[in-house]
DNA sequence: GCGACAG
DNA sequence: ATCTTGTCGC
């Protein structure tokens, strides 16, 4: 992860970290969920993680931390982790507990190597992560009911990469998929035990509110 | 070659 | 990702 300047070298890290990501459930009773988000500043040449940390179920914020880094790799799609996880791995250590879950602002399994940005970080860091994207990268899928709560699984090459989700009645789905050491249905339940009134999971809208704040 | 393409 | 106010719909 450190060093890594070109897609070459990114792809061969992907090959060989993609084997030991964990889909089965390994988690602990979650008390704590966090959500990790990156913002820009300086025209991008500065890239600021924030990650939230709620009580779960209640939702709650109980801590936060952020960092600034340079930021070092482009925005390449298939690669989004090598930008985005350098930061988000300054800020871990500004964070005096430690989640039992992560819900990450990108892809999981939903990738063309398997080896989404929270596949990734939950590997690196070795803690249960969710990947919830809020948009379409690979895959195929049929219409989602209007519901909330409803899904229909997201295909790719016959294989179920992850699932299409209406987080909201009547807006714009959301993509969950597996991140590390949990399964597809309870990841679906963790989402949705993360979401209120909105689109986006609190997890996921607290990171953000941070990551974009000066 | 042409379009698609997480954030 | 980010630039940005009001506005249409439930």
């Amino acid at each position: 992860m450190i060093n890594v300047k070109t897609v070459a070298q990114a792809k061969e890290i992907q090959e060989q970290l993609r084997h030991k990501v964990i889909t089965c459930d390994h988690l602990k009773e979650v008390k704590y969920v966090a959500g990790v988000d990156i913002g820009f500043e300086d025209n991008y040449k500065i890239s600021k993680a924030a990650i939230a940390v709620l009580s779960y179920p209640e939702l709650e914020l109980v801590e936060k931390a952020i960092a600034r880094i340079p930021t070092a790799f482009p925005y390449v799609p298939g690669y989004l982790s090598f930008r985005e996880i350098p930061a988000i791995l300054a800020a871990f250590p500004n964070l005096n507990l430690t989640p039992d879950l992560i819900l990450c602002d990108g892809q999981g399994l939903a990738h063309p190597r398997r080896f989404g940005l929270a596949c990734h970080l939950g590997v690196l860091l070795d803690i249960p992560t969710i990947g919830v994207a809020k948009s379409r990268f690979i895959g195929e899928h049929e219409d989602i009911p209007l519901e909330k709560g409803s899904w229909k699984p997201l295909i790719d090459n016959d294989e179920t990469i992850g699932v299409v989700l209406r987080s909201r009645n009547k807006v714009k789905p959301i993509y969950v998929s597996v991140g590390h050491k949990i399964n597809l249905p309870t990841a679906i339940d963790y989402v949705m035990g993360c979401l209120t009134k909105y689109r986006i999971p609190e997890t996921t809208r607290w990171a953000d509110r941070l990551a974009s704040s000066k």
